[in-house]
This record gives structure tokens, sequence and C-alpha cells, in this order.
DNA sequence: ATACTTTTCGTAATATTACTACATTAAAAG
DNA sequence: CTTTTAATGTAGTAATATTACGAAAAGTAT
């Protein structure tokens, strides 16, 4: 449901268009950004034709008039200006690589929380408030995101444990068995080692869940998978925004058993919370 | 220059607005798109105040009167970031919890993205160019954070470790000097144990850098501090956002310090990447 | 408290801006 | 050439926003 941008509406229909109705789109399209600060007068003064032409361009666009029409252009500029410029250039300096970094991880997250299924979260929250056991696998950067899972889950008072070591991974895939959860991390899903151990744990009966990329070699393995697939363009030479993704689903995991375990379980994370008091220096104010 | 959320300004100025100010920002902030909709009167309608109140309160955030301010608003809603009532409750579901906590994040970032200082971020990257050797030190949820800042600096091809280990922390500070970056991640930069560890470091002239909150115990201790003020969770159900935020800066100054690097040393990211080749399978489109 | 100052806010007049109805012109069809 | 239809503009009207000014409220100092 990603709306057209209106620029590129008008582009296509200039074609379609009659003389005064060219003229306005002509004026439009060379300033975007000045069209949204003029008025219906300048604007019509610019392109030489009446008021009137102008107003019916708007209405042509499907815009109720022109303010609206104005509207609905400057929100086409914002948010095509972030699309386009998401890359880094090798010239780029501190306050022009800061913000896109930041930016494209935003725009990852939006499109994950437009995409991500509903109903698969709410599947995966059953197994984990089922599950007797949770090991979090991941290696290289998802090693960090399964321990930070660890340090998340743990505080569901349930035995939790995250590994990167892949031997380790694979005796405990195979001394597992229904009720535990082996929540698997990988961002490509194609890391011969980690679909090995998914399999094992697999085939000795217990639950074994994806945080990865669809239809890959691992998501086919598990018994649930939270699929996840993060464009890779900024990802030239190190993993960022998928890191990101993952922890944030695992967020929202997290967020899921919480509201499951109802109230009563508050005063148990406000005890963990406590604990760490006396290690910190006071607040001030 | 980035312009700040408008939204986001708004919720900040909002301690400092007069009673009518204050009406108009409610209703603005408790449906922004509607606002975008409404003309001067009935903005003022629905906030209960006069047009010209409506109008004063535009000027004051800078724009030339209210049509500019709905443009700068409306500039600021395409922008992916959606404001919702950021609080997750007891009987949210599914639908409503997810949603709710990448918005949150979102939000998180796009404030950071606003108010970090680029300055700092080119003084951290210069310290980090610098480094002989590089540790990143951080504890429970921090201590993710600084595995996975070793996982992206290890590429650079200098000597990186992470640790969590206070003892070991404190043996690393006591034997570091001159040339060595200590690099301390924590959230509330007021854990004893880590600001001890900090000062040990800059006591035997070893560079550190703190990614924290700002005027913390631990930032006063720093050579060199990245403030990250992000708003404490008083909410239960909410997660913490800080580690998000504290990743996406260190994926920024990984960036930084690549660009510094220049093109010659992308060919040795590359053979980092290609290297892990064999351990997957092909992909097959 | 009282008078004085400053800030806040609304009324009403005015200016700006956008829209509509209708007239005119241009183009197309017969 | 008409006749018809589409395109465009004019002028009036409606709507929307802004300004100037003064009243009320809040704050200060005496």
């Amino acid at each position: 449901m990603h709306s057209q941008n209106l620029i590129n509406v008008i582009t296509d229909a200039l074609p379609t268009l009659n003389k005064s109705e060219t003229k306005v789109a002509q004026v439009i399209l060379s300033d975007p950004d000045a069209a949204t600060r003029s008025s219906i007068a300048t604007l019509a003064k610019k392109s030489q034709v009446s008021e009137p032409s102008v107003n019916r361009f708007c209405k042509r666009f499907n815009a109720a008039g022109f303010p609206d029409f104005k509207l609905k252009l400057a929100k086409s500029l914002a948010s095509g200006i972030r699309f386009v410029n998401r890359n880094v250039n090798p010239d780029d300096d501190v306050t022009s690589y800061t913000p896109k970094i930041i930016d494209s991880t935003i725009n990852t997250l939006a499109l994950v929380r437009d995409k991500i299924s509903h109903v698969r979260v709410n599947q995966v929250v059953d197994k984990l408030i089922q599950a007797k056991r949770i090991y979090f696998f991941g290696l290289g950067a998802s090693g960090s995101v399964a321990r930070d899972a660890e340090n998340k889950f743990f505080r569901f008072n349930l035995p939790v444990s995250s590994h990167d070591d892949v031997l380790m991974q694979r005796m405990l895939a195979s001394t597992g068995g229904a009720g535990d959860v082996f929540f698997v991390i990988s961002h490509t899903g194609r890391t011969k080692e980690v679909v090995g151990v998914a399999e094992i744990a697999r085939s000795n009966g217990s639950t074994v869940i994806g945080l990865t990329a669809a239809n890959s070699p691992l998501a086919d393995m598990c018994t649930l998978t939270l699929d996840v697939d993060v464009p890779e363009n900024t990802d030239e030479y190190m993993p960022m925004a998928s890191r990101i993704v993952h922890l944030v689903i695992l967020d929202v995991l997290a967020t899921g058993v919480t509201l499951r375990r109802g109230p009563d379980f508050l005063p148990h994370l406000e005890k963990i919370k406590n604990s760490l008091k006396p290690t910190r220096f006071p607040n001030e104010d």
C-alpha cells in the first residue's frame, strides 16, 4: 500500500495533458519544492495560465483542491528524498553519512513493521510460552543477537542460554527433545553449520524456530520461522540493518511473552530491575 | 542540514508552552495527520482557543504561518515515522504491540539522528583511526553491544577485543597506555564497576571513549563521549531502545572509519566477506 | 493587599488565498 | 461554414489566514 509518488504520477501523465495543464506540470516539476511554498496565484502566473486552470490541474490528480495538492506534493518530496539518498558515497562526510545510516535503519524497520506476519509472531510466542527450555543460537554477528536474546529472556524465569560455538550447538541439539525450543538466528539462512544444527534438533523432536530469511535452507528446516527480508544494499561489507531488525523482533517476542504472563508477573521483573540498584551511583535528580 | 522532526520539536517544547499553546499542541500531537488536513478555524475550535492563538503557535515553531506549519508537519509525517500512542497496554494483542514497539524504536532513532553531534562523531572516528588497539567494554545488555562492535571492528585489521568480565576489564585497563582506546558502553553511565574501570584506564594514559548518557559519572571520566539521551523507559512492557541506538551509532562509527581508510581498503573487506562463502549453501538465484 | 508591568489571549477588521459560475475562445466534427 | 464540444479565462464569491488592538490574566514590586 505504498502510495505512488506524486511527482512520478505527474511525469507519467505528462503526454496526456492539455496545453495549460502541461504548462503547470512543467513549472511544478522544475521546482516541486518551490511549488509547495507558493500560492495558487503565483503558480498560475509562473505557468502563464489562469488560477482556475491550476485548480483544475490539481483536481485532475485526485486532490481536493490546491492546498490539498500542495500537501500531497510535500509528502511525496519528504519521503522521496529519504528514499533516493540512502547509499553512502566514498566522499560523504560525517554530516551526510550519519543521517544516511540511521535513515536506512529506520526505513528497514518501517518495512518490517508493515510486512511482519502477526499470526506468525503469535505462534512463536505460543511456543516460547510453552517451552521448558530455550536455546538461542547464532554465529558471527548473529552471535551477539543471540546473547542479547538470552539477556532478555532469562527474566522469564526459565532456563535460557545462548551459544555461538558450533560444536556446543551440535551437542545441545542432539540432546534436546520435546519441550526444548531451539531459536536459531541467521541473516542469510544459508550457513551450512547452522542448517545442520537445526536439522539435528528437529530430528530429535525439539521445536526449532528460525529468525532468518524466507525460503532459505534454514527456514525449510524449522518448525516455525519469522521471515525477515532485509534489503541488502547497506550491508555491503558488514551486516548492519539485519541485526537491528532481529533485535527488535526479539523485543517484540519478549513483550508478547510478558503480556501473556499477565500482570502477576510484573513484580518479578521489578525485582530483577531493582537487583541492579546497588551497583549504580544514585541518580541526582 | 537535517531539519529536526517537527513532532519531536513540539513534544520537547511541551513543558515550555503556555496554556493555549499546550491545548493546540495536544490536539496536533493526538492526530497530526488530521491536523494537516484541517483549517485554522477547525483546529482552533478543536483546541478550544482562538484562531490567532493557533497562528501564534505556528510562528513559535518557526513557521511563516498556519499553512506553512501544516506543510512542515506533513513533511515530518511522511518521513516514515508514525507517532502513535507509544505505550504498550496490558490488553494489547499482537497486531497492536508489534507496531508499537517498532515505532517506538524508529522514533528513538529519529531523535538520535537529529540530535547527535557530528563533531563528536568525527572526533571519535579520529581516535579510533589512530588507535593501536581497541577494547570494547560493556556489562549486561551492553555486553552484547560490545561483542557486536568487536565483530565489526576486527575487520579494520587492528587488534580489537570485547569484554564483559569486570575483572578482565580492570586488568586490561591497568595495563593499557597511550595508543590504547577503551570504548566503554553503558546505558545509564552509573554502574560503579564500569566507572571504576574507566578511571583506571584514564589514569594510565589510555584514551577512554564513552557511549553513554550525557553528564553521567562515566561520561565525566571519559576522554570523549558520544552522548545518547534515550528517554528512560518507565513502562514495564517497553523494551530498552538504548541497545539499538548504541548499535546503530557503532555502525556509524564503523562507516566513518571505513571512509577514512579510503577505497584502497575495500578489497580487504571484500576478502573477509568472501571468506565466508564456503560455509554457505549457494544462492539459487 | 495595591499598583504597575508583562504576558497571554480573544475580537474584529483586513488581507490573502482559493473556488465557482459563467462567459469566451479555441478546437473538432459534421 | 455551422454546430458542438472542449479548453481556458474573467470576475465575483467564499474560505481561510493574518494583523492590529485591546481586554484579561498572571506575575512583580512596593
